[in-house]
DNA sequence: ACCTATTGATAATT
DNA sequence: TAATTATCAATAGGT
């Protein structure tokens, strides 16, 4: 990734070494740092030049990290006596009993509940949040329910594409008007019901007749992408 | 660098996000031990996925790098066993960071995020639930206004009381016609204004600037306006 | 897990 | 040391 390819191996000009250390070092600081945001993880990286200046980035707090790598590979060798360990869990125990209290007042207020106190202007807040999650939620249902509709159309398609060739090796032609039994796709308009649960029952009873139509065509078009 | 470009923030779906976590990890311990090698650096790294599993990398070992960062840091590290003080602490912290995790998962949904993986039946709840948070909301902060507008009314009609008391001793008369700064009280109604600052502007600027140049400060007009 | 269009990182150069 | 830019590497989204 630069003007030309290189091999993984100890830079010896001096210089060169220095400049790419300094890039690939903020790199790596911001990689671990998206990381760290991307993935809701907890990061801690450690980097000693070989001038031996020491760089850092922790997404929590260095001690944080060191101390929760320790608890998982259950050793208590490295960092801090005894004493400071124990108030160092006691001041991240408190803290997280802080976070939880703060929240849980959050989440009672988004809940509806809990307003005593708070300012028009918390309120108005409050209001605005819970207006665009609904919209959130709203929009998830019906992308959902929207995907299932269109799965349904695809298998129904399918289904009647099956008929229609049974039919044809049955009858000798594909015409099945003759047929009292023929499935004859109604038109459908997707944005002719408002609600969407009677969106599910009319797809439920009709595929889409411009999938439909023709037999010849690949099935593979049956399959609506946005 | 994909398909797209991504913003920086937490993958709401837990699958893209463990997809990423997976394969953007590779990428960064492959960054570090490049760094390593070619900056002839040493390299510590750490990473706790939001499943609270540990990934690690480092150039020398772990164990020398949180020393030497200790070392660096000036941090005392006297190595004695571990009390049971300690793990009970950590245990403590460990349940309160479970239940802060637990909690934070709810709240995001209620937030209108994190919705993958939610059934059309819990997305429903969801709508529900938050459709009378919203209902709550809404009601306690027209009460709000409303009692502030009531208020402020009170304030105003003792204000004119007063006037009227005052305009008697000065002119015999409790004749105020001739007075352009009648106060007239607006009676409340929370659907007439859709915008609920302006009403609160509105009310607040009742008494009408020019009353009170002469006005000896009321009490009421304490009520601080920007 | 694999694929590939696209973006992002960076080696070389000024 | 800081830009610039041509190139390659990482990866987002899809299968």
């Amino acid at each position: 990734m630069g003007r030309g390819k290189i091999v993984i191996r100890r830079i010896d000009n001096s210089t060169s070494r220095q400049v790419t250390f300094s890039k690939r070092r903020k790199g790596l600081i911001k990689k671990a740092k998206e990381l760290a945001i991307l993935c809701d993880a907890e990061v801690g990286l450690v980097i000693f030049s070989n001038t031996a200046k020491l760089y850092e980035y922790a997404s929590t707090s260095m001690k944080s990290v060191i101390e929760r790598y320790n608890t998982c590979k259950g050793e208590h060798q490295q960092l801090i006596n005894p004493e400071s360990e124990v108030k160092f869990w006691q001041r991240e125990a408190e803290i997280l009993r802080q976070q939880l209290h703060d929240l849980q007042e959050n989440h009672r207020q988004l809940m509806g509940e809990q307003l005593y106190g708070l300012s028009v202007r918390n309120l108005q807040d409050l209001e605005n949040q819970l207006e665009m999650s609904l919209q959130g939620v709203r929009m998830k249902k019906e992308q959902i329910l929207s995907d299932e509709i269109k799965e349904l159309n695809r298998k129904g398609n399918l289904i009647h594409q099956e008929n229609v060739e049974l039919y044809k090796k049955v009858y000798g032609t594909a015409d099945m008007a003759v047929s009292r039994n023929a499935f004859v796709p109604l038109p459908f308009d997707v944005h002719a019901g408002r609600n969407p649960q009677s969106l599910i029952q009319l797809q439920l009873c009709q595929p889409d007749p411009e999938t439909c139509e023709t037999s010849g065509s690949g099935s593979g078009s049956g399959i609506a992408t946005k």
